[in-house]
DNA sequence: TTGAAAGCGCTACCAT
DNA sequence: ATGGTAGCGCTTTCAA
C-alpha cells in the first residue's frame, strides 16, 4: 500500500522492524543515536506511515465522522470550520458526509460513517431522532461504544451528548428588545418541522412575550424551513392580514430565512425596518451586508463546532465532559426600529 | 475492531472464513443455499464489515481525499455537495480538510489526507502550486500515483486532473453585456491573487473590451480576495476618481464580493444599478436575494463538484477523462442598468 | 464448492 | 536496547 514500508527500512538499516516501529513513535527505550539515524533514514527513504495498518493494530483511525444538514447552510459551514480546526488540532481527521436535509438520509449517513469505523461521530444540526442510540453501541477501541455529539440538538442518552445553544434565552432577548422598541404583534418565522431549535426558540418568544405583559399565543407563527424562500410565503401570509393586526416586527429562525424576507418585503415595497422589523438568527457573516444590515442573535459558531469535537474526543477517552450550553448575545444592526405608528 | 467478525461468523455456521468472506461478497462460486444462509446469519448476528481491515488487503480505502480552500464560502460549499453526492453514489466517502485560504496549508492538508491512504484527492478552488504534482506520485493500488483533481485551477500535469470553467467566455459575457448597456467605463474588482480564474476572468473583460473598441487595458483592476469584505475597499478607490472617470460598471470576482460591494455602495449612497452596475459571479443562491438582486454569472457548481469525481474515479481505474471545461451563462437581474448618463 | 494458509503493514508483547 | 513473533480482520491464492 506504500511504497516504502517500515520493514524496508529495517532492511536498510539493519535492524529489526521492531525497531523501526519504535524509534519512529519515540515509544520505547531506544538509543538515542539508533533513533536519529532510523529517523533520517526513514525521512530519506520517503517514508509515510500506512494508517490503514495502523489502525487495524491500534484499533483506532484517529477519523471523526460528521454528518450535516446541509453544508451550503452558512451556519453549518462554520460549525464544520470550527470542528475541523479543532479535529486537525487534535490529530484527528474529518469524515465528511451530507444528509440533504432529510432526516432519512440523515440515519444512513451516519451509519455509513460509522460502518467506517470512525472513533467518533458529530451531527451538526440533527434533525435525526433517537436511533442515535443504537450507534453508540458499536464497537470501539476500548469497547465503550461510538461516542456520538449533536450539536443544537439534544437528544441526550447514553455516550450521546450534545453541544448546543440557549435557543430560549436567545429569542428571549430579542423579543425583549422587540418590545422595548414598541412592538405589540411579534411574528415568529419558524425553522424546520421537528427541529429542537426552532421549537425553543419559539417557547423564548412566548416566554417573553408573557413576561412582557403581552398574551402567551398571542406570537404569529409562520410556517419555515429556515430558507431563504421562506420570506416570499411569509410575506404572502402576512399581506392577508389586515394592517391594524398586522405583526409589526418578526423574528427569524435563521438569518438565510431573514435575509429572504428582506427581499420578499422590498419586492412588496415594504420598507424594513419601517414598515416591518426584521431580526435573525445565527450572525452568520453575510448578516452584516445586507441592507439594512441585519439585526441578529449571534451564535458562536466555530466555538460550537469546536466544542462538539472537545466533547467528543473527552468522551473518547473515557473521561465526558458535561454537554455545552453556549448562549447567544443579540447583535443590534438596522433591520429592526420602533414601530411605524405606536400600538 | 468490530464487535463481530467474519470468524465468528463462520464459527457460528460452521464453515470456513474464506466462505463467509466468498459468501458475503457474492464473489466466487458457492451454493445458493450456503450463500443466502451466511448472508442470514451475518445480517442477524450484526456483523459489519471492517473496512480498515478490508483496505488493508485490497490496498484501497474507496475514500476521497477534499481540501477546499474555505468552506464558508457559498461557492465551495456548492461544489462540495455535488462531490458528496457523487462519490457516495460510487461507494467513496470524503475525507476532508480545510487550508483556509492558506496555500501553505493547502500543502499541508493534501499531504495529510495523502497519508491516510486516500485513493484519490480534490481540491476546490486550489491555490496551490505545482507541488501537486509530488502528490501524484504516490502510491496507489496498481501504483499508478495518487490521482488529483483540481476544480478551478489548472495545474494540469501526469495524473494531475482538472474542472474548470471557462471563465473567460463568462467573464467575457457579462462586459459584453455591460458595454451593450452602453457601460464604456468598466471595473474588475480581482479575486485571490495567484488565483487563476481570477486572472482568467480579468483576460476576458480585457478581450471584450478590445472587442468592442475600448482600449485593452481600459478596464481598472480592483484589488480583492473574492471576500465581503472587499467592496469597502473598493468604494474607497472608487470615491477617489472623480465622476467623468469613474468606472460605471464593475464585474466582481464572486458574487460574495458583489455583495459586499453592494452593502459598501449603499453606505456611501450609491444607488444599484443607477449610479453603479455591478455583475457578480458564481450565482450562488444568495446572489437572486440581494436586494438589488444581483446580474451574475452561473457557474454549474454542483456539477463541477460531481465531474471532479467522475473524473478522479475515472483516473483511479486507469482510464482518465479528459478535463473538462464547462461553460457559465450570465444571469440577468437587476445590479445592472444603462449608465445614468451615457458616456 | 470449500478449506488452509499466506500476507497486507504495523504495533506490542515477550524474550534476550 | 533490540529482535522475534503474534496477530489485528480481511481477501485471495492454491489445494482438495
Amino acid at each position: 500500500m506504500t511504497d516504502v514500508s517500515i520493514t524496508d527500512i529495517a532492511r536498510a538499516a539493519g535492524v529489526s522492524p521492531s525497531t523501526v516501529s519504535r524509534a519512529l513513535a519515540g515509544h520505547e527505550r531506544i538509543s538515542a543515536e539508533r533513533r536519529a539515524e532510523i529517523q533520517a533514514l526513514a525521512h530519506q527513504m520517503g517514508y509515510r506511515p500506512c494508517q490503514v495498518a495502523r489502525s487495524l493494530v491500534t484499533g483506532q483511525t484517529r477519523t471523526l465522522g460528521v454528518v450535516v444538514t446541509d453544508i451550503t447552510d452558512p451556519f453549518v459551514a462554520e460549525v464544520l470550520t470550527g470542528a475541523e480546526v479543532a479535529a486537525r488540532a487534535a490529530g484527528y481527521t474529518l469524515l465528511f458526509a451530507s444528509s440533504h436535509r432529510d432526516p432519512e438520509r440523515e440515519i444512513e449517513a451516519a451509519a455509513l460513517l460509522a460502518g467506517r469505523q470512525v472513533d467518533g461521530m458529530l451531527v451538526i444540526s440533527s434533525r435525526g431522532d433517537s436511533r442515535y442510540c443504537d450507534l453508540h453501541r458499536r464497537n470501539t477501541p476500548a469497547g465503550k461504544g461510538l461516542p456520538v455529539v449533536l450539536v443544537n440538538n439534544d437528544q441526550s442518552g447514553p455516550q450521546v451528548h450534545s453541544v448546543r445553544m440557549d435557543n430560549r434565552a436567545g429569542a428571549r432577548a430579542a423579543v425583549a428588545y422587540l418590545r422595548s422598541l414598541g412592538h405589540a404583534r411579534i411574528a415568529f418565522l419558524a425553522g424546520p418541522e421537528g427541529g429542537r431549535s426552532s421549537e425553543e426558540r419559539l417557547q423564548g418568544c412566548r416566554d417573553e412575550m408573557e413576561a412582557s405583559g403581552c398574551p402567551r399565543e398571542s406570537c404569529l407563527v409562520l410556517p419555515g424551513r429556515g430558507q431563504l424562500e421562506d420570506g416570499a410565503a411569509a410575506v404572502a401570509v402576512l399581506r392577508q392580514i389586515a394592517a391594524v393586526t398586522r405583526p409589526t416586527a418578526i423574528l427569524c429562525y435563521n438569518d438565510l430565512a431573514a435575509m429572504g424576507l428582506l427581499a420578499a418585503a422590498h419586492q412588496v415595497a415594504w420598507q424594513v425596518p419601517r414598515d416591518l422589523s426584521i431580526v435573525g438568527y445565527d450572525n452568520i457573516p453575510l448578516s452584516a451586508f445586507t441592507i439594512p444590515a441585519l439585526t441578529t442573535v449571534h451564535q458562536p459558531t466555530q466555538k460550537l463546532g469546536r466544542l462538539a469535537v472537545d466533547s467528543c474526543l473527552a468522551a473518547l477517552v473515557g473521561t465526558p465532559i458535561p454537554d455545552a450550553v453556549l448562549t447567544g448575545e443579540l447583535i443590534i444592526r438596522d433591520s429592526a426600529s420602533a414601530p411605524r405608528a405606536a400600538g
